[in-house]
DNA sequence: AGGTGTTTGTGAAGGGGTGCACAAATCGCG
DNA sequence: CGCGATTTGTGCACCCCTTCACAAACACCT
């Protein structure tokens, strides 16, 4: 976090939704909970409680009373949360009422297979435009779109209202895609490309790395290694490995 | 944290690398030093001070000395630290000195990408086996590594040894697949199918949910749009949050 | 209506992470 | 050899997040 947001900024009341100043924390869990939610909606169940939610989602119980708490009450006591409520509650606190376009730069391996990823489009995103800095690529058609030039951006934001641009470019390209996306007036980006990004005030930047989750996971296979390796110390209960980050903070990040 | 370890549990000096028990956000951000140290030694600088690589791992420089401290005493006052030492050091910790194979299961659409990222082998990753749990797709060759059956995963696992398994099936084959690659002897899952693997003590599971991180986008461009339509009450200055969390997090890791 | 069982919402305690600010340590130079 | 400049390593305070535990609220049954 690279600031605080000012304690009474915030207080507002009064305006349409009135913004409740949700923790980083709940907002990286609430898309979590509204896949869980749609399941149970597929199953048919008409409200869960905060128990059968939180194991859908991975996570305590407590800590999502406390997280959908900080959207106001929608639960009833004795009886749980209503499911279609609360995917309403979740989808509109996370903008996702309107349908958001996403403009995907770099066709290469990865883009190529973003550009054809369906769970995009399940939950509420459009890919609008697909766009590659090599001319040799442009006029390529990928699932019912054609790759267009970077530089024809412009346009692009102009035609589609693009929310959020993906980068999903070699690395020695990124920091000038990302550039020309702030240019156009993009404000959101997600970027795959190993390298960091920097980027003026008011635009958000997130980042996956594929090699960064490998690389975590090695160390604690190596650590997992060298622990059974060891003669023991004290506690016998070693091989079953008591240590543990085994399930919790893992299933679900990012996060971490 | 599902578990905390005893205390003195580990203090066991003696052993051959005397594991320092890495807080977890060190452990997250250690892969983003180790990309940005490696840019740095190709760029032919022979020292970094922890400015500088905090700047390019962008973090905070504090931060970063304290990371750094836990893994004991690399660097020198008035100088900074050794980068090919310190790529040593991390790579030692992270448990990349030997070169990591994995298994990769399902070769759809994300699967077929993540077979020829070539993010993988740039950093001590080695696809060794791809698999798909339908018989139509046995057979076909992918950049060089023929697809076989799930099925056949005690062989493969006999063959090579597998140290890390990554599930990219529909999110319905996900918890059978993972189930299967428990069985063999796999211990680290990195799963990018939208649902919660339930696992047993000493498995680790990392998951990346590409469409939660555009979630969580929305979320703030959603915030951001409320903001500005408002007459601001007092705050212009909307933060970037260039931070993030644990792993997947925003600009430097997933994270989380 | 009243009692009972269930489940939410939250106060409070505790742990972990972050960043400031400074002392300790090292280098280079006169 | 000593001094100043530079940079690391870390104690400390703060803040966020997590978790427990419990009172308040609601439904259902008799």
């Amino acid at each position: 976090m690279s600031q605080h947001r000012q304690p009474g900024a915030s207080g507002r009341t009064g305006a349409i939704p009135a913004l409740p100043d949700l923790p980083e924390a709940t907002v990286s869990r609430l898309p979590e909970y509204l896949r869980a939610l749609h399941a149970l909606a597929d199953a048919g169940h008409e409200t869960v409680s905060s128990e059968g939610l939180a194991n859908a989602a991975g996570v305590n119980s407590a800590k999502l009373r406390k997280d959908l708490s900080h959207l106001g009450s929608y639960g009833t006591r004795g009886v749980g949360y209503d499911v279609a409520l609360l995917v309403d509650q979740i989808s509109s606190v996370l903008g996702l009422t309107q349908c958001r376009t996403v403009a995907l730069v770099g066709v290469g391996n990865l883009g190529h297979a973003l550009a054809g990823y369906d769970g995009f489009a399940n939950r509420g995103f459009r890919i609008a435009a697909l766009v590659d800095a090599d001319r040799s690529r442009v006029g390529e058609v990928i699932n019912g779109l054609v790759v267009r030039h970077v530089d024809e951006l412009p346009q692009i934001v102009a035609e589609e209202s693009i929310s959020i641009g993906v980068i999903a470019t070699p690395a020695p390209a990124a920091q000038a895609v990302a550039d020309q996306l702030v240019a156009v007036g993009v404000t959101s980006i997600l970027n795959f490309a190993p390298c960091v990004l920097s980027v003026p005030d008011g635009v958000d930047v997130r980042k996956v790395d594929l090699a960064i989750e490998l690389q975590i996971l090695s160390f604690h296979e190596h650590r997992k290694a060298s622990l059974t390796a060891l003669p023991a110390t004290g506690g016998s209960a070693l091989t079953a490995l008591p240590g543990g980050f085994a399930a919790t903070d893992t299933q679900e990040a990012i996060g971490t």
